[in-house]
DNA sequence: CGATCTTACGGGATTCGTAAACATA
DNA sequence: TATGTTTACGAATCCCGTAAGATCG
């Protein structure tokens, strides 16, 4: 029924108000910075493309016409949207808000990250955080289907869409009950811990998968398999086996009546990678995280990470 | 905190939008009827003025940021405001919504309006009408505080801020019951009906004010004020007296035992004008009523108008 | 090599500010 | 007459389209 979209610009629109307001060419050309002359003409504009007269005027007065006091309802709501956008954008440059979602290993999740995630909400409260502390697969599963914008996993996930980059490495432990034979020997061999019930982790899990490439035709005594880490702690702390865990797992065998020891065999390191989608930018809040990430890595010394006394919880 | 507000335009919003819909410059700058290269330039202006990267773009693949991807919910928010926005002046100038308010007579209100009101309700039936009935005074005092677009009202209301233009003449008639002496007379002239029980109108009634101008130095012999002319009308009726009533009021008297007489006398004859604000652009709405009325004044002859029977209520 | 986005650049339209004209209380 | 809006006009700016360059599949 109606003509083509009039070709209003939000500089008419802005120039609208300040006249609505003001109530004056001259003030309200003052206030948007312009000669009054090109303010008149902002104003003429926009009534032409609208076809309708907004303001009465004479040399003395301007008022608004009773279009004109509709429109400015509209007008003022068209600027209220753009600034809400405006606004939008600029929270999410000052990461005052947004949105970030990290999936990693449980081990990292529970000794590593919190500390990280401590420093990064003291400095962007407002930014929503994600976790999901899976096994590797799922983590790189996450990140194929956009679900978390990156992830530490111990896959090297380089394909078309996924490009993974080295984050750390994870040497081995032994770990057996206070007083076990095998801490009497001054270096353990494989074929030493082969002699005894050894309790496995399942075999989707990452330290599965690297112990038994790395110690591949040697045949271990295996006592069971187990999901949990907590479960190996337990079992081994009964007396029923020992075990070899990854060095960032370290925390759950911190318990009375364990011991561990490093093991520097040749080959027997688990590599964490950095897994991101290719060619997809992160969020900036992403971004942010993914920074201070790269940039603290886990201490990869044997005294345990500093702890930090005065942290308040995350959630 | 942040710099000052970014210089976006609407057309590099309508840009985004086309090309967060088409994923490709190429399609997105045939819609808007833009050379692919001006396109390119508005997007990349839209992402300077925000400080952001909108879309993560190669030659083969474009695709919003995860910022983009939200900016988008912002920028579509923006435009629909702004159709909003047009879609309202464009239903205004179609007189498809919009109010009018009219102040009038309570006579003319119940005599002349309601044919007027009902075509201009058939053309157009989205603006919403409002009526004042009152008496002269207040109709002009509604039009002076701005609550009634225009008036047609017995006072010449020509002020500095009101002005009044010629509407209607309305002449008098003599209303008396049925074989009352008067009646019998060749010509009925004042002094004649001086001598009977008279009827009166409240003295703020524009009709008295009229009467007693006209008679001024004649003694009537008042039988009594009533403020409606329904009430004259049943005085008048039950024998009490006779009265002088406008030519526009005649349909309250057109019952049973009455009979109505013209009387043309010099000087007797009301004047209603057309009242409306200077300086002060009728709506719309209002327009289109204020030419109507102005094009049908009510007919000054004496037959009675004729009534529309096809007709529907108004609200 | 073909499709697509970016950069470079000249021409044209838009918009600005100054100055003069116009209108009203 | 003084204040304030509109008109006139030259100059600077912005924006568009064509053409060449760069990049990825």
């Amino acid at each position: 029924m109606n003509g083509p979209r009039p070709n209003v610009s939000l500089r008419q629109l802005q120039a609208f108000l300040a006249l609505a307001e003001q109530r004056s060419f001259t003030r309200a050309a003052a206030l948007s910075h312009l000669s009054q002359p090109a303010f008149s003409a902002l104003i003429s504009q926009l009534e032409g493309a609208l076809g309708l007269r907004l303001f009465d005027r004479s040399t003395r007065h301007v008022e608004p016409t009773p279009e004109g006091i509709e429109f400015e309802r509209s007008a003022r709501r068209v600027l209220a949207e753009l600034d809400a956008a405006l606004s939008g954008v600029s929270d999410q440059l000052a990461r005052r808000r947004g949105r970030v979602s990290i999936a990693l290993l449980p081990s990292l999740a529970a000794g590593w990250l919190p500390e990280i995630l401590h420093d990064y909400r003291a400095a962007y409260p407002g930014v929503e955080i994600e976790v999901a502390d899976v096994l590797s697969e799922p983590c790189v599963d996450l990140v194929r289907r956009g679900q978390a914008d990156f992830a530490l996993a111990a896959v090297r996930a380089d394909t078309e869409e996924l490009q993974a980059e080295p984050f750390c490495r994870d040497d081995f432990h032994l770990v057996c009950p206070a007083g076990h034979p095998l801490l009497a020997l001054a270096e353990v061999r494989p074929r030493d811990v082969a002699a005894w019930p050894f309790v496995h982790m399942a075999r989707n899990s990452s330290v599965r998968q690297y112990l038994d490439s790395a110690l591949h035709p040697l045949k271990m005594k295996t006592l069971m398999e187990v999901d949990q880490l907590a479960t190996v702690m337990g079992m081994v702390r009964a007396g029923l086996g020992v075990s070899m865990i990854p060095a960032l797992t370290l925390f759950h065998f911190a318990q009375p009546g364990l011991v561990t020891r490093r093991l520097a065999w040749a080959g027997l390191e688990r590599h964490i990678y950095l897994v991101r989608r290719r060619e997809r930018s992160l969020s900036l809040a992403a971004q942010s995280l993914y920074e201070r990430v790269k940039a603290q890595p886990p201490a990869t010394s044997m005294r345990p990470r500093r702890v930090r006394r005065t942290g308040r919880a995350l959630s």
